[in-house]
DNA sequence: TAATATAGACTGACCGGTCGGTTTAGTTTA
DNA sequence: TAAACTAAACCGACCGGTCAGTCTATATTA
C-alpha cells in the first residue's frame, strides 16, 4: 500500500473523528462511532493510530494543515496590512458560514488543553504560529506607516481574540445578530482604532 | 437542620466540586473525589444531589450568584458610564488574579454547553444576563452624550467577548503579557473608540 | 507457471477495569 | 423521631484497547 493511500485512510478516519468529536466532545466520542463512519473496523483505526487521544491529537494536525496553507497565501499578497487584515476575517466568516463543525470541535480541543499537557502544547503551537503571522502583518502596518506606532504584540493579541469570538456563534444565538455582520463590525472598529487618520 | 445549614452543605459540596472540576474537566471528574474534597459520604451527596449532571448544573448558579452580587453593586452605583465599564473590567482582573479557578471552569462549562442541553440553556441565560446588564450601561452612556451613536447591542456583545478574552491567560503564558496589562489596554482601546471625542 | 511464502492491512468478538449510582445497615443530630 | 447523615459493599452498563485470525497483493521458489 503506498503512501497515499495510506494518507487516504488516515483521512477517512479522521473526517470520522471530527463529526464524532463534534456531536459528542472529546470524553464522550466513542471509537466505535469512529468505526462506523469510517466504515472501517476498529483494528483498521488502531492499526494507524495507537490511541484514542493519538488520533485525535492528530486531527488538530489534519485540521491545522487545511487553514495554514490558506491563511498563509493571504499574507504573502503584497495587499496592504489594513486588507490583510480584512481578508484574514473575511476568510473565517468564510470558514465558518460553509462549515462551523471546525469551529464546534475547537471549544473541546480548548477544554482538552486545560487538562492535558500534549493537547495543550498543540494548541500553543498553532497559537502561537498564528500569532507571529499577525504580528507580521501588523509590524508591516506600522513601518509603512498605515497603521499607528502600536505595541504590536498586544495588538496581535487582541485581534487574535476577536477572530476567536466567532465561537460565541457556535453555542448561542446571538438575537438579531449574525456571524457575518458581528464580526465585520468588529474588524471596521479595530482598523479604525489602529489606523492613522488624515 | 436549618435552611442555611443545608446551604453551607451544598457550599461544601460545591467547593469540592469544583476544585474537582478544574483539575480534571467535567467527565474525568469523578464523584469520589468530591467526596473525599469534600470531607462528606457519597450517600450524603446524593442526598441533595440526585446525580452528577444535577450537582455540576448546580455549582453554575452557586458560582454566577458569587459575581452578580457584585456586578449589579457596580452598575447600580450612579458613575459616568466609562467608569462602570472600567470598574467591570477591573472587577474581573481583580476576580482573575485572586482566583482564576472559575475561569478555568468555564472553558469546561463551555464544551459541555456544545453537547448539553442543560448546561446550555444554564449558560445562555448567563450570558444573556451579563449582556443586558452591559447594554444598559451602554444604553446610558450614549442617552447621557458621553458615548458616541452606537449600535449598542454590537457593542455589549464585543465587550462581553473582550472580556471573555481572560480565560486565554488560564490556557497559555502569553509571552511577556500579563492579565492586567492586556486588560487595562484592551478597555482603554474600546473606550477611546465608543467616546465621544472633544 | 503453479505452488508457496511473507508482510501489510484489516476484522470483530471479547475482556477487564472503571465509575455513576444504589443499597443496606446502622449512627448522629436537631 | 424524623431528617441528615456515615461507611462500605455492591451492581452493571459501558468502552478503550487487544489479539487471534483472515485477506490480499506481491515476491520467491521449485
Amino acid at each position: 500500500m503506498n503512501e497515499s493511500l495510506q494518507n487516504q485512510r488516515k483521512e477517512q478516519i479522521l473526517d470520522a473523528a471530527l463529526k464524532v468529536l463534534v456531536q459528542n466532545g472529546y470524553e464522550q466520542s466513542r471509537m466505535d462511532d469512529v468505526v462506523k463512519l469510517s466504515k472501517l473496523s476498529k483494528g483498521a483505526i488502531y492499526w494507524y493510530y495507537k490511541s484514542k487521544k493519538e488520533m485525535y491529537l492528530d486531527l488538530v494536525n489534519f485540521w491545522v494543515l487545511r487553514y495554514s496553507v490558506n491563511l498563509n497565501h493571504i499574507v504573502e499578497e503584497e495587499a496592504l496590512p489594513s486588507l490583510q487584515l480584512k481578508d484574514l476575517f473575511q476568510y473565517f466568516i468564510d470558514q465558518y458560514e460553509s462549515d462551523p463543525q471546525p469551529f464546534i470541535a475547537l471549544t473541546d480541543f480548548w477544554s482538552m488543553a486545560q487538562k492535558d499537557e500534549d493537547f495543550r502544547k498543540k494548541l500553543q503551537k498553532v497559537y502561537t504560529h498564528f500569532l507571529e503571522l499577525l504580528e507580521g502583518i501588523i509590524d508591516r502596518g506600522v513601518k509603512s506607516g498605515e497603521f499607528k506606532k502600536l505595541d504590536v504584540r498586544m495588538t496581535a493579541l487582541s485581534i487574535m481574540v476577536n477572530i476567536e469570538s466567532i465561537n460565541w456563534f457556535t453555542l448561542f444565538e446571538i438575537h438579531g445578530v449574525s456571524v457575518k455582520e458581528y464580526m465585520e463590525t468588529i474588524i471596521d472598529f479595530i482598523l479604525s482604532g489602529i489606523m492613522k487618520k488624515h
